[in-house]
DNA sequence: TTGTAGGCGTTATCAA
DNA sequence: TTGATAACGCCTACAA
């Protein structure tokens, strides 16, 4: 039954006519109850349930001024790392009674341009964005047009924005301490493109433990992958099967988790034991990694709370005429599993 | 550096008085740029990037009673089944120039009703939902409301709403055709609740070819779940480990993939062959499915497709007044991998 | 080609 | 307690 309604929504003025009271009464009603009578609003009331009466958001927040939602632009939807992200992100919002609305700009700069643009023009509260190019010029333009803008998951050269992010150089000391500790000396280091921030800070994290530990500089192996996903990872584990045996590493760390689930199903494959032959430890510890077949052990970030962090300094932001910008850095932690524990 | 903006945000009478012009000009630089002189036009587009302009959505779509955008409320934004369902439906928005925000609801009743009201209030072109509850009152009152709703990966009792969904009795059929084929016959079904719609439509059509195949009904057993997820299919595996040998099933059909790999997950732990000793299929055919260590056989629903139909139909109703709601069944198919395949 | 003015639906101020 | 009215920022006739 194809049952569409032909008259347009019914507005205040509407249900002002048919509950036989003025427009100011009925917005009483929507926004202070109770300095309207219990008859008076009661009466109301039955007016807007039979008209099917939906506030129009537009216009109460055209004359308002202020918004209820927050935005999340994601990069990349299918990564349960930046889902968990945004759960975060939700909590804080829904704690103080705004929607979290979530865009996804599938890594392409075009498409986020895009959401951010209808966004603004939207004057949600704040976004939140885990840009495609943290440096770029379109954020650039950002500032300054009252919108306010936290940076989720990277970091940025000047300070024009706040950002939450996760110390990265860390994260690759942690992993590849771990592997030296349980008596590797060929490692291999999975991850690319090399130019990501991300990628580079975990890899010099990975190069601080090593000359740390006063193994030589080429016994750490970097294999570059073109993306952080699981077919990536598995490419990684066939040219990691290549190498010769003397040459060949006995652990691998990956710049996440997706990069590992691939490389352990390439191993699981080729009937390489893992951590016998092959030690691994992946990035970010999505639930994802725990629940592989070998549990693998992962450098865990905390996801929610970066999500529900940046939330909060996108409100100061909103709320604080005098705001300035500051720069969340969370620790992440080593969670050890099967996958490099023998 | 904390630069926040004190003034409000320019507005057309300010980009037209900067610019020495009228608003109409302004407007129409704006949405219609051929009626505007070259030399006008470059003037008022230099104020609007001296003053900062952005403009007003919610003034223009007030004025204009039209929206840019669609939106999609999610069951689970952590299941890769409905991040896929997202994209298709992202990429019909996008190719009719419309924007696609997401909203989770978090299989939560109240969340779920708090998003579609405000975007109701916001006057979205449309909504698309996966919802708690099919039949349940919330949605029956967005009825005549004005707001398109088409339903996703659900079907509903009356014909209250356009739905998209997949042949589940079918795809419960084709996986445990599957099963028998391969000689199996003792299976269990892995699922639940079974409450859930979905569930029940695959139990039912794994018993259909069961029966069909002419095997004793109790040689399919039910294990229920109270969850979709990894958890609950690593405690399946364990309660089927614990049957005694002689009555346990060789083989498993799994409500959806999360449960497969928990499933699997359990097995590879405990040492029990896949598929040698228990042949796993799942459901939805995620990406997870194929890169798991023992690639999952799953029953394929076209995921993206589904996101797709579901926008078009929801555009559809938006666009006609003499709409009448449709139902898509979509075809699943099996696909077979190593979990399966001896 | 450009300017003027009315109104979209809501809220808030001020009277009554 | 309730009613009348002036914005909010934009778009679109219609006039000039």
């Amino acid at each position: 039954m194809g049952i569409t309604r032909a008259e347009p929504i019914a507005s205040v003025k509407d249900v002002a006519a048919t509950a036989g009271v003025s427009v100011g009464t009925v917005s009483n009603v929507l926004n202070r109850p109770d300095r309207v009578s219990a008859a008076t609003r009661a009466r109301v009331q039955e007016a807007m349930a039979d008209l099917g009466f939906v506030r129009n958001e537009s216009a109460r927040q055209l004359r308002a001024g202020t918004s209820r939602t927050l935005a999340y632009v994601m990069l990349d939807i299918g990564n349960p790392f930046f889902t968990d992200v945004a759960r975060g992100a939700e909590s804080a919002a829904e704690s103080l009674g705004l929607s979290l609305v979530l865009c996804s700009s599938a890594s392409t700069a075009a498409r986020e341009a895009a959401h951010i643009a209808l966004l603004q023009q939207q004057r949600v509260q704040g976004i939140l964005v885990t840009p495609v190019d943290p440096d770029a010029a379109v954020l650039r333009d950002l500032r300054g047009n009252g919108t306010p803008v936290v940076i989720v998951d990277r970091t940025r050269s000047d300070s024009a924005f706040c950002t939450v992010a996760v110390d990265d150089v860390l994260g690759g000391r942690l992993a590849v301490e771990h592997l030296v500790d349980r008596g590797h000396t060929r490692v291999a280091f999975v991850g690319g493109p090399l130019g990501l921030g991300q990628v580079a800070d975990r890899l010099r994290g990975a190069r601080d433990a090593w000359a740390a530990a006063g193994l030589p500089r080429e016994a750490l192996v970097v294999l570059e992958t073109t993306a952080l996903d699981v077919t990536e990872g598995r490419y990684a584990g066939q040219r990691l099967a290549d190498l010769p045996s003397r040459s060949r590493p006995t652990a691998a760390f990956c710049a996440n988790d997706l990069l590992a689930l691939g490389l352990l199903q390439h191993a699981v494959g080729a009937g390489t034991p893992v951590p016998g032959r092959l030690a691994i430890v992946g990035y970010d510890d999505i639930g994802f990694a725990g629940a592989a077949a070998v549990p693998i052990s992962s450098v865990r970030r905390p996801r929610e709370e970066l999500g529900r962090a940046a939330a909060e300094l996108l409100l100061d932001e909103a709320a604080d005429p005098g705001h300035r910008h500051r720069h969340v850095l969370f620790t992440p932690e080593l969670v050890a599993r099967t996958s490099s524990l023998g």
